[in-house]
RNA sequence: GCCCGCCUGGCGGAAUGGUAGACGCAGCGGACUUAAAAUCCGCAGCCGGUGACGGCGUGGGGGUUCAAGUCCCCCGGUGGGCACCA
């Protein structure tokens, strides 16, 4: 770290300046906050006060916060606190996400039990959390990991199950044959297994399924009735979910009664069509590869090929022709080749295209390949179809169907409907609505997650673990030197008699993927103690959130997932909610520049002596440092910065009050050396303010102010309005700004020539600052306001918000500009609200702008009250 | 490829269509000090001018308007989301 900021160890150096220890002030005030239970409320609250719900996405217990939770509960607390003192009850809970995979590596590199390396982890981040001096409710705090919490997560997915919102099927998943594992996605890297480095295949396993599907319309529709949320979130959910109208249709195969199913959205295009394409996982292709080894070798290639998104991007079009034949549904005795082709997906639509190469460009490509015929069928408007042709790229623009029967004629749209009709009319194919979304696959072949509470019974099928059997819990003897599931190898938890026949029968050793937990945590806090999973009486009354706060990359999955969630828990009878995020806010990066010394490894921040020229040098070994690009802290690059040092050296204040101050909230930040030291320079500046107030006797309030009390205390006044404006919008970097302006104007009026009542309006300043530093800086402001005011034995937390006076905001004049043709060419003052001949007259006179008019004629003289008076010239 | 942001001094940024650059950071000059740190005062968009002042200026080009950083159109740059989605 740079010299540049003055340590708290000098804090108490041998000059008189008095100084803020907030090592002692903050701890201190924590105390006190938690002593009177500021932040307690009730489970229903019942005191007659509006309720908010202010939540943060609960944190993972990694180890320790790092700076993307300091700047997430910063936003958070000052939210929670704002509306506080706004009068409202506030619930602000916290609590840990605390199943998932880094446990299980850690059990494997170091062998420490899952369970006892979160818990510590967890000790670890809430001592760390507190120190930040967060308004939270600790007694509504819970792990995802323990029984008390998922008991209930297992009862909703057997109430889920029970309602029909659950399937188990057989679906493709990456599996790492050397670990025996199934990976998620961004656990493939380039085609291997992140820790194995082995081929990652393809492979069908029996899974359990959440039917978020059955919700596609309503989460799609009710995206329109999240108006605090960020437009872009609900365009990321909107493409995500994917809907689409098209039709579905069956072609039958030439020489038999099969049919293959297809699923276009250009049913207008079908006179077009030349070939089938059908998915390499297709069925069908299974059926062709049984008899013919070329095919299955195809099929097998396909397999094998990479998901990464290079090999998508660069991966040729390929395909094998079977040697089977459809007929077209409207053409009689017309048939068309089918192929295997290897960008035609399973899991969208129905496995199986028709193509039309005029009209597609990826059934363009293909064709131009393998040589098939192009028919165009849509014309471009104006173009002549005598001579209308096609190259290399297929036509998708609008137009009027040609070479087409019946359609021709009709635009696309008129077509499309036509079409479907005709379709629909001879029994093969009807129009349909179709998502990009698929069901949520929840099954995870792991030890550290929620048991999945199902027995699989030889004579009974699947079998739900009874509620009174609830809940199934993990087993703590597990060793990790194999590998795959723990569960899967443990001698005998997965062994139990049937609950239906008594007959010897499998546990499910599959546990819930980690986003189950975080679907429903939000309603928990309600009533986190109950015996049920959600007392409905609570939920109804805190919920939806009223505003949540979190990164951008939760934008889709786990935002997506509670909605579909809270709908579930709706329709199953738990809670009368279906939103769980009424107001939505994502928040920035935390960025850091990156070092790297001469032999082009990563320094830290602290490494490193940064020169005013921009220069750098490795403390160490003074050999220069690249100083390289301002980027997301991450530990390989060793850009990160602690927070518990931070706060260790400048305090949580001014950790808080940097990170607010530096840029808007949902932007990503730079976090700097000397911006931190700004900071801390600013909360020592209040304090020395405050101080120089704290044994002057407050004065009682006069009847008039002179020149300087009057302009303190419009500043004061402006000051209120100002930051409670940029508070309820989030513009806290705003409110930050306002706030050193008041500042500045204490200063001045500490230097202004005494006058009766200055005192007063100091203090009235003082406190004001005291205030609206509060949802920021509480320890200081805690700390200012005892120092201006012993004795009342309130505390800042327990305040109601300041109101602006009105009288006060109104300026004594105002400062109208006065433009000629829209220039600025100077300004008047003039009394507020002045009529518009007075304010024209002054600016007329005004020399500047008399200069201006000079031999000029005046066509037009346009006022605007208190704004701006403009004056149009002839010529 | 499709969809969506963003672009303002050296930097972060501010600005209900109405005085662009608030506030902070960095910088420069000064006071205090034996010196430094801390603190305080002052300067500061760019160009020209000793100065009063003038010209230019919110990625580029056009438009609407008495008036555009702000609204509309085109272009450029940049960041992100989705992506063989039929």
């Amino acid at each position: 770290m740079n010299d540049t900021a003055a340590p708290s160890s000098a804090a108490q150096a041998s000059d008189a300046a008095p100084r803020y220890d907030f090592a002692t002030a903050e701890p201190k005030w924590q105390q006190a906050w938690a002593d009177r239970a500021c932040f307690r409320v009730a489970d229903v609250p019942a005191d007659g006060k509006p309720k908010y719900y202010v939540l943060e996405m609960f944190p993972y217990p990694s180890g320790k916060i790092h700076m993307g939770h300091v700047r997430n509960y910063t936003l958070g607390d000052v939210v929670a606190r704002y509306k506080r003192a706004r009068g409202y009850a506030v619930m602000h809970p916290m609590g840990w996400d605390a199943f998932g995979l880094p446990a299980e590596n850690a059990a494997r590199e170091r062998r420490v039990h899952p369970a006892k390396w979160t818990y510590e982890n967890i000790a670890n981040m809430r001592a760390e959390l507190q120190r930040m001096g967060l308004s939270l409710e600790w007694e509504r705090e819970f792990a995802t990991c323990d029984p008390a919490y998922y008991r209930h997560q297992q009862k909703l997915f057997l109430d889920f199950l029970k309602a029909g919102l659950v399937e188990r099927k057989e679906s493709w998943v990456n599996w790492d044959p050397v670990d025996g594992t199934v990976l998620a996605n961004e656990q493939v890297i380039d085609g291997r297994g992140w820790r194995s480095g082995a081929l990652v295949e393809k492979k069908q396993l029996s899974q359990w399924f959440l039917s978020i599907t059955q919700y596609a319309q309503e989460l799609l529709d009710a995206l329109e009735t999240l108006d605090r949320w960020p437009e872009r979130v609900r365009l990321m959910q909107a493409n995500w979910i994917g809907r689409s109208e098209g039709a579905r249709l069956a072609f039958r195969l030439a020489d038999s009664q099969e049919t293959v199913e297809v699923y276009t959205t250009r049913p207008d295009t079908l006179y077009g069509m030349s070939f089938l394409a059908i998915a390499p996982e297709h069925p069908l292709a299974a059926l062709v590869a049984a008899r013919d080894p070329k095919a299955a070798d195809f099929v097998a290639e396909c397999r094998s090929q990479g998901t990464s998104e290079a090999t998508i991007e660069t991966a040729e079009k390929r395909g094998y022709d079977t040697g089977l034949r459809v007929r077209h549904p409207f053409i009689d005795g017309a048939t068309y080749p089918v192929w295997i082709a290897n960008f035609v997906l399973m899991e969208y639509g129905t496995g199986a295209i028709f193509g039309c190469p005029g009209h597609d460009q990826r059934d363009m490509d293909f064709a131009r390949k393998y040589g098939l015929a192009v028919t165009p069928v849509v014309l471009p408007p104006g173009a002549d179809p005598a001579t209308f042709a096609l190259g290399k790229d297929a036509y998708v623009g609008p137009g009027t169907l040609f070479n087409s029967e019946f359609l021709n004629g009709l635009d696309v749209d008129a077509a499309k409907r036509a079409a479907i009709g005709r379709l629909e009319a001879l029994g093969v194919g009807k129009g349909v609505v179709n998502w990009r979304l698929r069901d949520w696959g929840v099954s995870r072949q792991r030890y550290w997650g929620c048991p999945i509470p199902v027995i699989h019974c030889e004579a009974c099928g699947v079998v739900p673990v009874p509620d009174d059997q609830l809940p199934v819990t993990l087993p703590d003897d597990v060793t990790f030197d194999k590998p795959g599931n723990p569960l899967d190898h443990h001698p005998t938890w997965k062994h139990v008699g049937c609950p239906v026949c008594g007959r010897p029968a499998r546990r499910e050793t599959d546990t819930f993927d980690t986003f189950v937990d975080s679907s429903w945590y939000f309603a928990r806090y309600c009533s986190p103690n109950a015996d049920v999973p959600l007392v409905r009486e609570a939920v109804d009354a805190w919920m939806p959130v009223d505003q949540y706060i979190g990164g951008i990359e939760h934008a889709i999955l786990h935002l997506l997932y509670s909605r579909f969630f809270t709908r579930a828990m709706k329709d199953t009878g738990h809670i009368g909610v279906e939103e769980p995020f009424a107001g939505l806010f994502t928040q920035g990066m935390v960025n850091h520049e990156s070092y790297r010394a001469a032999d082009g490894s990563w320094l830290y921040p602290d490494e490193v002596e940064k020169h005013a020229d921009g220069t750098a040098i490795h403390r160490e070994t003074g050999q220069p440092v690249t100083v390289g690009r301002v980027e997301a802290m991450s530990k390989s690059k060793r850009n990160t910065i602690d927070p518990g040092a931070i706060i260790a050296r400048y305090g949580a204040d001014t950790a808080r009050w940097f990170i607010l101050s530096d840029n808007p909230p949902d932007r990503d930040m730079e976090w700097t050396e000397a911006g931190v030291a700004g900071a801390f320079r600013f909360t020592q500046r209040i304090y020395r303010l405050a101080d120089a107030l704290a044994d002057v006797t407050r004065e009682a309030r006069p009847e008039t102010f002179g020149a300087a009390g009057k302009a303190l205390r419009r500043a004061t006044h402006r000051c209120i309005a100002a930051v409670t404006d940029a508070l309820e919008s989030f513009a806290f970097n705003v409110a930050v700004a306002r706030v050193y302006e008041l500042a500045n104007a204490i200063t001045d009026a500490e230097r202004a020539r005494p006058e009766p009542g200055l005192v007063w309006a100091r203090h009235e300043a003082m406190e004001a600052i005291a205030r609206l530093i509060s949802p920021m800086m509480p320890h200081l402001a805690e700390e200012v306001h005892h120092r201006l005011d012993p004795g009342t034995g309130r505390l800042v937390a327990e305040l109601p918000w300041l109101e602006a006076d009105p009288a006060l905001l109104a300026a004594e004049t105002v400062t109208v500009a006065v433009q000629v043709m829209g220039k600025l060419r100077g300004t008047v003052d003039v009394p507020p609200d002045a009529p518009a001949d007075t304010v024209i007259a002054v600016a007329e006179a005004d020399p500047q702008v008399a200069k201006a008019l000079e031999g000029k004629r005046i066509v037009k003289r346009v006022h605007v009250p208190n704004r701006v008076v403009n004056f149009v010239i002839a010529g």
